[in-house]
RNA sequence: GGGCGAAUAGCUCAGCUGGUCCAGAGCGCCUGCCUUACACGCAGGAAGUCGGGGGUUCGAAUCCCUCUUCGCCCA
């Protein structure tokens, strides 16, 4: 017995980076597009290159890797793809940033140095998210990482930007789109977030040019008076009757006295504000849409980009340069000096957001390039239905679903620097050249050609994540091998930003799904069940968590806490106790390790299966079968995605069938060189290596550590568990009998023990007792048991005769068998009796209640035979128990 | 305004196609133990009108309706 030198308690630090590196010099994480095994292809949604790994990521990529190592040890040819995004508004937002700090802005140093800048910030905090991945124990393909502005990657967008455009699937659009006035770029309908805000609703007098006696005018109900400078026209709904026959007629803007006529639009809601809507095409879109039926020329953009009031014509001198929300206050102000502020309502209204930085966004006419949608989500929508595309939970599917029945077009033009530039030229003579390569002429004229100045959205290159990513456009033995994949896990959250686009890019390019399976899971919360944010100051560093507890620590308790779909609610202020389950059952499994090792000869043992079966105790039998079910019921939860269920699974088979009961049953065959002692360890060797396998995708770190230290079996596979073998359930070793008996052997030392804590007997003395069994089946349980029994529960000697009785303890076993303690005077009768009272009361109540549903015809007769045949026995033996509980109280004298 | 989800032990959650569910787990709590694998432990225990009401059914935590509270998404 060499392997005594582990340490009594799990010291995850010392080993993790170790195991690591073996792992990765062994090659175990590097996919090979030659091997015959059927692959299986997970893409890491790419966290943003300079992001650093929050609890989110923890969670997310320990699913990621569950999955993986679950399906290497299949024996898939298993592609962990990882990489990074380059998020570019966030990082361009970032270095504008610095740039401020240092007093000057992109504008002064241009866009080469700009860009410069960009690449210098990426150098210094990019990829750290991929470093600290490892220390999560992610096994991902480190070979094959990607950079969504890599050279080839950026390739790759440019040819689906130009095919797009080509299948006229991109378009130049000219229309009203999301403006960010601090980021100063359009943002798409998806980053214009709602938000709900308490705002109001001012009625203003427009005058009437064409009878300067009528002081009434038309009163149009607004929330945003500061655009009335870009007004059109004022309209209202042709059907109503309070402004008939006024169409036609000549109104002033207030403040400016800009005369614009009075029209009609069938998209007038009558019943909103005055009913008379005054019309802003530049800065609304439903306003754009009402003026297309109008006979007006441009529209009139009436704000700067960074949104202050512009300095043109329409606006009154007084308030050009003013920030639109002081522009709104002065405005107020004026009308209500001049009484065109007929009244102010409050009203609540939901306003969109830039989803990066907060602030309102600012409708705005602009030209821009946008992305045809519905060619593509019909397609996208089409094969989802149709079930090519799945999601757990299901419920997800209708997200999915419901955004891609009301798409609208995509904006994919970005106003930054960082990215991937669009690949479009224009010319003097206004033609415009899309082209994969760089143009310096117009190829239509000749002339001078100037690349677009806007960037791409970014999520139109994560769009092309699972194909761009194995070499595509080209034709590489990586893409033929490793498309399409099979799962994605990601957060809800980005089902449209991201899966979505995926799948409808990927049958547009691949013309085949690019998963099959998506996986959402939860989100990470703190005891206040707000989202885990560095910001709100409530976020957990799983890297501290890491460092103290160990990455299995972290992920066990992520992993078995989250079914998926269900967030996680971790307390950031009290790591110990959070992390306690995962860090706890790595210790047990730890030291269940230590003591099987410290018991198991260095040379091979044989398998149970070559083991002589009459050898075997029934502890024996009823470990390997309890090792086939839990093996049968984690790898079934692990295919249906159920990852907490199977590691509840496994850690109720190793904690509390192997290390509370089979090891403590075995202790004495196990020490010295007792008779059963190599059937002990035979099967004790088979049981811990199953645990290790089982549980070696949640916990890889302690189980590949404990793989090390084990005995070899000749046909050992390989040195590594993460390159073993899943355990499959073998039905030769399931044993049923062997299950029902040892349940009562349990029952019967809890029941004594329970007597022994109840009575205060001191843990060290032996005390003795009488067991009847109620049937052949517990007699022979307890007869194959006995010295087990009597050590478990500490009872010197176990006589088994009927009759037993006396004054002492009484305990009736959920199989009607009967224990009886003999303690003398330590027995308190009264106590007893009121115990045994309760006992019996309950019983019958219960028993009642059976008999009542046996009485009854309807069952009988409509419930399934199996049902009825089911309470019946469960009938008989409560009957029975309650018969032995009744003897108990007639001898205890109590009445 | 529309949709989705949640409400089960002090806390976080399981409970999948209604019947071995006399409702489970982890953490926390109480009692006793440093029993030579583990005090990150062992043994024992207490603790739930399964949000309220109604319905379907032989049978409901589980299905339906409704109400209340909370969360998320979409317009």
């Amino acid at each position: 017995m060499t392997r005594t030198t582990l340490a009594p308690q799990y010291d995850p630090s010392a080993v993790e980076s170790a195991i690591y590196a073996r792992w990765e010099d062994a090659g175990v994480f590097t996919a090979d597009p030659s091997s015959p095994a059927e692959p299986y292809v997970i893409v890491i949604p790419p966290p943003n290159v300079t992001d650093i790994l929050h609890m989110g990521h923890g969670l997310n990529n320990s699913l990621q890797d569950v999955f993986i190592r679950f399906e290497r040890m299949r024996g898939r040819e298993t592609l962990w793809l990882p990489g990074t995004d380059h998020a570019a508004i966030a990082t361009h937002n970032m270095v504008e940033r610095q740039l401020k700090k240092e007093g000057t802005t992109r504008q002064a140093i241009g866009r080469e140095a700009f860009l410069q800048r960009v690449h210098a910030y990426q150098k210094e905090k990019g990829g750290i998210i991929l470093e600290q991945l490892k220390g999560l124990g992610a096994s991902c393909d480190w070979t094959r990482t990607r950079f969504t502005m890599d050279a080839d990657y950026s390739k790759a967008v440019r040819h689906a930007f130009v095919s797009l455009y080509q299948q006229q699937l991109i378009y130049r659009g000219h229309r009203v789109i999301h403006w960010c006035p601090r980021d100063l770029t359009s943002l798409s309908d998806e980053e214009a977030e709602f938000e709900e805000t308490d705002g109001k609703l001012y009625h203003i007098r427009y005058a009437r040019v064409d009878s300067a006696q009528d002081k009434e005018g038309v009163v149009v109900a607004t929330t945003r008076p500061e655009t009335m400078f870009g007004d059109v026209a004022v309209v209202y709904h042709p059907a109503d009757e309070r402004y008939s026959g006024m169409r036609g007629q000549m109104v002033q803007i207030p403040l400016s006295g800009t005369v614009i006529p009075v029209e009609t639009s069938e998209l007038v809601e009558k019943d909103f504000g005055t009913g008379m809507l005054k019309v802003t095409p530049a800065h609304d879109a439903k306003d754009f849409e009402i003026a297309r039926s109008l006979p007006n020329a441009d529209p009139p953009v009436i704000m700067t980009e960074d949104a202050r009031m512009a300095d043109v014509e329409r606006v009154p001198a007084e308030l050009r340069g003013l920030d639109r929300f002081a522009a709104r206050k002065k405005i107020v102000e004026l009308l209500e000096a001049q009484e065109l502020l007929v009244k102010v309502e409050p009203h609540r209204h939901a306003i969109r957001h830039c989803y990066r930085c907060g602030t309102v966004v600012e409708p705005r006419l602009s030209d821009q390039w946008f992305v045809k949608m519905k060619p593509l989500a019909d397609k996208a929508l089409d094969e989802y239905r149709r079930g090519r595309i799945r999601f757990v939970p299901d419920r997800w599917g209708a997200v999915y679903e419901n955004w891609l029945s009301e798409i609208r077009d995509w904006n994919i033009s970005r106003q930054i620097w960082f990215g991937h530039r669009i690949p479009a030229w224009y010319c003097d003579e206004g033609h415009i050249t899309v082209s994969e390569t760089d143009l310096t002429t117009c190829p239509t004229c000749g002339k001078p050609a100037r690349q677009d100045e806007d960037v791409l959205d970014t999520w139109f290159s994560s769009g092309l994540w699972p194909f761009a990513t194995l070499g595509w456009p080209e034709k590489t033995a990586d893409l033929d091998r490793f498309y399409p994949g099979h799962t994605l896990v990601t957060a809800p959250d980005i089902i449209f930003f991201w899966v979505a686009r995926m799948v409808m890019l990927g049958y547009h390019f691949m013309g085949e799904r690019p998963f099959e399976t998506v996986v959402l899971n939860g989100i990470v919360r703190d005891q206040q069940h707000r989202k885990m944010s560095k910001s709100a100051g409530n976020g957990i560093d799983p890297l501290e968590v890491i460092r103290r507890f160990g990455a299995d620590a972290l992920r066990f308790t992520a992993l078995a806490a989250a079914p998926i779909g269900t967030d996680i609610v971790l307390d950031p202020a009290d790591l110990e106790t959070s992390f306690a389950p995962g860090r706890n059952f790595a210790n047990k499994l730890w030291n269940a390790g230590r003591f099987a090792l410290a018991n198991l000869p260095d040379d091979a043992l044989p398998h149970p299966t070559d083991l002589d079966a009459a050898h075997f105790e029934l502890a024996d039998r009823w470990i390997l079968s309890r090792s086939q079910r839990t093996i049968a019921a984690a790898t079934e939860a692990l295919e249906r995605f159920r990852v907490s269920d199977s590691a509840n699974a496994i850690y109720q088979f190793i904690w509390h069938d192997l290390a509370d009961w089979y090891l403590e049953q075995a202790k004495p065959r196990l020490y010295g060189s007792s008779e059963g002692g190599a059937i002990a360890r035979a099967v004790l060797a088979y049981a811990l290596e199953t645990s290790l396998r089982l549980l070696h995708p949640f916990m890889p770190f302690v189980t590949e550590e404990l793989w090390q230290n084990l005995p070899r079996r000749p046909n050992s596979e390989t040195t590594l568990l993460a390159l073993s073998s899943w355990p499959e359930a073998d039905a030769r070793l399931l044993d049923a009998e062997a299950e029902d008996r040892f349940a009562r052997v349990q029952a019967l030392v809890t029941a004594v023990r329970t007597v022994r804590s109840e009575y205060g007997v001191e843990p060290g003395r032996s005390i003795r007792a009488v067991v009847e069994p109620a049937s052949t089946a517990a007699l022979e349980a307890f007869n194959a048991e006995q010295h087990t029994i009597e050590r478990l529960a500490k009872i010197g000697r176990l006589s088994m005769q009927a009759g037993a009785d006396g004054i002492g303890a009484h305990q009736v076993l959920p199989d009607g068998s009967s224990v009886f303690v003999p303690l003398g005077d330590a027995i308190d009768v009264k106590k007893e009796c009121a115990r045994l009272g309760e006992e019996l009361a309950r019983l019958d109540q219960q028993l009642g209640n059976l008999t009542a549903t046996l009485a009854n015809e309807n069952f009988i007769n409509r419930a399934p035979a199996a049902v009825v045949e089911r309470v019946r026995a469960k009938e008989k033996s409560w009957r029975e128990q309650r018969e032995t509980l009744a003897g108990k109280l007639r001898v205890l004298g109590c009445t």
